[in-house]
DNA sequence: CTGAAAGCGCTTACAG
DNA sequence: CTGAAAGCGCTTACAG
């Protein structure tokens, strides 16, 4: 492999030289520099990152785990973060932790090990406070995607509160009080806050405790049990919300299989929906999350925060679009 | 920052010595151990794997440059190859093309800097013969993943005659004649290759050469126009295969705004399909491609063949499975 | 069983 | 306008 001393043997210059010319770092007499291009290109000599990165204690890279690179809105946030990244000239490392912590863990210390310059985590379901904690007491940036925390952290995710309280108040509106949310895991900070809300909207509709119809938990077979007994019922729901693509996948089999039209039998929503879904057959109510431009403003925080690590950490909250289609039944006027 | 020389004193030892318990590379006797273990852990040592590639030059970490991570078949390809990278200690390094030939060479330059071990590609599509000539001279290992090429490069991707010949047959044999196939971007090897079979496996079943309607463009708004005008002939097609998830989408919203049933008053099928399709009506047939297996095996041959540069490159073809559903009417009997 | 030292390929003050 | 040299944090023969 080609290396700067030979380059600068080519072109009768120190090495020195050779490195202020591919980096512009000082001037360099026109002649010189032509020479010594010229015994780049003849070299076809290509730039070590590895060792410019140990001197510089800059590597240009930065780290990015997500929970489930296999849901879609998560692999738009990658793109997100791709694109951007890029833009910059960063490369990006990328994880996978698949909703397991020890493995969240074990890319995080791999990724640090390769000294990326700042790291975007979207934090597994039952990721304890040790990652976030090993962050605090050192000085690689971390940002937090998708998946807040109360902590001190850069952070980027949606807006939560105020789209459920719309859907909820958008089928109260339209009669519907026995409103079934499946939630799932309420670990993450997206699906708790969207099962937050929609207690606080229901409550503010006066409908009971005892009528706000809820599944939230980890386990999807859980959640398959728990639909099928929320709709075989005496008096099962009317409405149904479910917070993420998957749990509306699970809600969706379930009626099909009864046969319940939608929205005659049952109205339907759902958080983040299906790719195309404006294709298909029943038109679904969804929110639909700003994930590619979630990934793009983690990666514009971590830029940032690189550049100025005595910065306030700031929390981004980009609003959703509520979609009303005919899952739902026709649009109340407003 | 704690280097090995701070943990090193700490234990009252060389550097070698907190070197070799690391990687575990010699005998270190028993009670030395220990205390490079605990000098290690008190001052919360990370090692530092960018000096370790530089010495060892070997980075345990691969490139991968997709085409286009927005189609769920590479998003799934992406985690295909996550997955088995990581099982292995490999970080991975993703960069995104966006059919952008340019763009595709930037991040070739990018990874290779960073002197990755090996490089998996899914090539743009207008992508020209450089950046494989590229490899050809040097010795980082490239896997060519998806879209394949005649180039001595081991390569995986999947079976693209056997279905659209299947696929073909399954509709003459329901009487049609008039079958369209969107293919669109031909420069592309994957759907070339389909093209190509659509081509013989109509001029096997007799149909005549002028009856056999292809789209064949690069351009989205081409491809369109293309649908539209084939729809509204005088002898429209009865029907369709496409080539792909967004080709599919494009036919789809075309026929869904004529009206047309299916498969009543067109027959439809497509390659790669929508993700939860089993969910929505019309439930289409779907040659499903095996793309999480096609990325775990690009990394499989990328690992193979850093472990051994001398081998002769294997092309491994994936059998995608075809899923016949009611778009395509009831499936004939065989 | 362990240590001293060379060297991976760069960047960057220091010096002229 | 340019060069000689130190040093980034490791691994690995070499030596004992």
């Amino acid at each position: 492999m080609t290396t700067m001393v030979k380059v600068a043997k080519l072109a009768g210059v120190s090495i020195s030289t050779v490195s202020h010319v591919l980096n512009g770092t000082r001037h360099v007499g026109d002649e010189t520099r032509q020479r010594v291009l010229k015994a780049i290109e003849e070299t076809s000599y290509r730039q070590d990152a590895l060792a410019r990165a140990m001197r510089r204690s800059r590597t240009d890279s930065i780290g990015l785990i997500v929970s489930d690179g296999g849901e879609p809105a998560f692999a738009e946030m990658i793109r997100g973060v791709e694109d951007t990244a890029t833009s910059q000239g960063i490369t990006l490392l990328l994880a996978n932790s698949a909703e397991d912590p020890q493995r969240e863990a074990r890319a995080v210390q791999a990724l640090l090990e390769r000294r990326v310059d700042g790291l975007i985590l979207a934090r597994a379901a039952g990721s304890g406070p040790d990652t976030l904690a090993e962050f605090a007491n050192q000085d690689t940036p971390l940002v937090l995607m998708d998946r807040l925390s109360g902590d001190p952290f850069d952070q980027v995710g949606v807006e939560n509160h105020q789209p459920t309280k719309e859907l909820v108040e958008h089928l109260v509106a339209q009669g519907h009080q026995r409103i079934l949310l499946i939630a799932g895991d309420t670990r993450v900070s997206t699906l708790r806050e969207r099962h937050d809300a929609f207690t606080e909207a229901m409550t503010a509709a006066r409908i009971p405790a005892e009528d706000q119809l809820a599944i939230t938990t980890a386990e999807p077979d859980k959640t398959d049990a728990g639909i099928r007994d929320a709709l075989s019922a005496s008096s099962p729901p009317t409405a149904v919300i479910a917070c993420s693509t998957v749990l509306a996948a699970a809600a969706l089999r379930e009626i099909q299989q009864r046969g319940l039209r939608m929205p005659e039998d049952i109205a339907f929503a759902a958080f983040d929906g299906f790719a195309y879904a404006d294709l298909f057959e029943p038109q679904l109510t969804t929110v639909r999350q700003p994930a590619f431009q979630v990934g793009a403003t983690a990666a514009e925080l971590l830029a940032r925060r690189i550049a100025d690590k005595s910065a306030e950490p700031s929390v981004v909250r980009l609003a959703p679009t509520i979609e009303y289609r005919s899952s739902t039944g026709p649009r109340a006027a407003s």
